[in-house]
DNA sequence: TTCGCAGATGCAAATAGTTGCAGATAGCCC
DNA sequence: GGGCTATCTGCAACTATTTGCATCTGCGAA
């Protein structure tokens, strides 16, 4: 299933230009990954995918992600609900505040992990990567209460 | 396999005024951890539970070490080598920077996560939940190479 | 346009971790 | 010391994810 040159999106160019290989399945994943401005589960793009492409298998999602993930175009995150989240990387780079008790999800952007960036630099010369982070805690209304 | 009183452990005497149930597969995981200065896995807190207790169940295992962090005496790390970590709480807390080149560790104290998690409690009024937490990237060594 | 091959895929098995259920038991109360 | 019960445990099944292997295929070179 190629895709006629009228098609091509500026992604399949850059990934052609990477010296990447595009199968059908990997440029459905990509467009299912795009489309999505939220986080989506490794399972929920396996469905979306096989709505175009029926026989595709599980475990080529999970290895096509791998391989978004090494090239940075697809960021992961566990958000302690079991299975691991993955988000297009272009769709802005944020990271989350997962509250324990209420399961509220408060987005955070880059700053502060950017300002621990640099002192991990400076105090251990380590170069974090900072995808796409987690903390779990209390969120302000949960915080006076016990467990 | 009751131990007698001499042998009661504080962590016992603290169990018990907790009111948590102490049963000989969950004193033998509490003296793994203890006993162990390093981080450990869960397979291999079995292996060495087997070694005195040979029917203790692998789902025990993890049972009890999800009661332990949830108790804060545990804490759990995924340091990316594919089975998680734990580490018993009071054995001092520190965090991870892991490579993700040559898979060096550096260990990192609390004072730089510590100023995130204030930070954060100011700018969200998210009070994090810092148990033990793994960042990955590169170190001085592995920065000037490219993939 | 055809060919060859490095790498992708599907399949099934495996791994790390979780869960439902029935039976066992720690420990409190009498 | 014995009884009772809430909770723990073992077992087997399950889930999310990874991996080995044989076959297929995208795509660059001729």
């Amino acid at each position: 299933m190629k895709t006629g040159s009228h098609h091509d999106s500026s992604i399949e160019q850059r990934l052609h230009g990477l010296r990447q290989r595009l199968t059908p399945q990997r440029l459905l994943i990509v467009s299912v990954l795009e489309e999505n401005d939220a986080h989506i589960t490794a399972e929920a793009i396996y469905e979306r995918v096989r709505e175009q492409y029926p026989y595709v298998n599980l475990s080529t999602i999970y290895r096509t992600l791998e391989w978004l993930k090494k090239l940075g175009l697809v960021t992961e995150t566990d958000m302690g609900e079991g299975s691991v989240c993955y988000h297009w990387a272009e769709k802005g780079r944020h990271h989350h505040l997962v509250c324990q008790k209420c399961g509220r999800v408060v987005d955070m952007d880059e700053s502060l992990p950017c300002s621990l960036k640099e002192a991990l630099l400076q105090r251990y010369g380590f170069d974090v990567d900072l995808s796409h982070l987690a903390f779990f805690g209390r969120c302000e209304s949960c915080q006076s209460q016990s467990d």
